[in-house]
DNA sequence: GTCTATACTACGATAGAC
DNA sequence: GTCTATCGTAGTATAGAC
């Protein structure tokens, strides 16, 4: 073969890595084919070399989205570092960078309408996120609502048009939190 | 003219009401302007008899669509009428029916990457909701954290597959609603 | 594996007949 | 106001050269 073994896995990796990024940043149905290449330096027909439809692609960006936000999210391991976490989720810089953000508030809407096959990865993920905040809380339903309202945070946030009111929806819900979390000790 | 005077508004009306449905199920951008037409009954050309633009009629429906839920959702009086309104916004039936809910889960994502002049409506009726729940529940901060955490609760439910899992999503979300605002009382 | 070329479909939008 | 026809573009996907 005229080009490496690595080769392929490398390419592979720049598209996945780069279609995440126009995904989540223009939503996954408006970024075309052809685009997507282009954005690796690489014409629209050599594709399908890697993925047998955009369909295919869409799963496997979720599925990698997914386990790496979700495990780097549930890897805290006591109330404090958890906290850390959520103020880095509910800030400026999250609102203001979807790309490079989590993939649940910017692509949410078209996972719901995606294929159960897609849906239970999602539910994979997110069960195990929800069972690690469960395990620090003490309590299964606070760790679903938690994980509830930082997405929706999020989504309300970046729907709003002025940075002050972005901010107060942020604090908001990180100080409600707080509120939630110091409450039932164990 | 060979149409009544108030057949153009009748039309118009349809095509709002029939566009918003099929963009709260399929995404706006998914939607073609044709598609959105035969729905109706009517050819695609027909379309701009009605609206300069597709782009055009996102903004009239995000308009509209928030207008009325969100004055809806508003017009609670108490504590209690809001948690009333809360279980329905919180319930199965709205996690399966997303073409008769809220458009801000169904179509939050759509609106954030949307022009300045369509996020400021959605800013607007927004606050006005926000308000009207901060005067109820005393509190600016719980007010926007409940409404983040019920357009969350439903973004995530949809994307999971299966509805015990949704079920429990709703339930969790719609319990810790129901301490914090049992909790501080003014 | 990637390229160019292409088939085929769909899109948003316009023009002209009625 | 709505229709049919059409323009121009862009979409997904495939075929064949290199």
């Amino acid at each position: 073969m005229r080009y490496s073994s690595g080769h392929k896995l490398e390419t592979k990796e720049k598209l996945l890595q780069s279609s995440a990024v126009s995904a989540k940043k223009s939503g996954f149905s408006t970024v075309g084919v052809d685009g997507l290449m282009k954005a690796i330096g690489l014409s629209g027909g050599a594709f399908y070399s890697h993925f047998s439809s955009k369909d295919e692609l869409f799963a496997t960006i979720v599925e990698r989205e997914l386990r790496q936000s979700l495990e780097r999210l549930g890897a805290e391991q006591d109330r404090e570092k958890l906290e850390r976490c959520l103020k880095l989720y509910l800030s400026m810089s999250h609102v203001e960078h979807p790309e490079t953000g989590c993939a649940l508030p910017a692509l949410g809407a078209e996972i719901a309408r995606s294929d159960m096959k897609i849906r239970l990865q999602a539910e994979h993920w997110i069960c195990r996120l929800q069972e690690s905040w469960a395990d620090i809380l003490h309590s299964d339903s606070l760790a679903w609502a938690i994980l509830s309202q930082c997405i929706g945070a999020l989504v309300v946030a970046r729907m709003l048009a002025t940075p002050d009111t972005q901010r107060r929806v942020l604090k908001s819900s990180y100080d409600e939190i707080g509120r939630q979390i110091a409450g039932p000790v164990a």
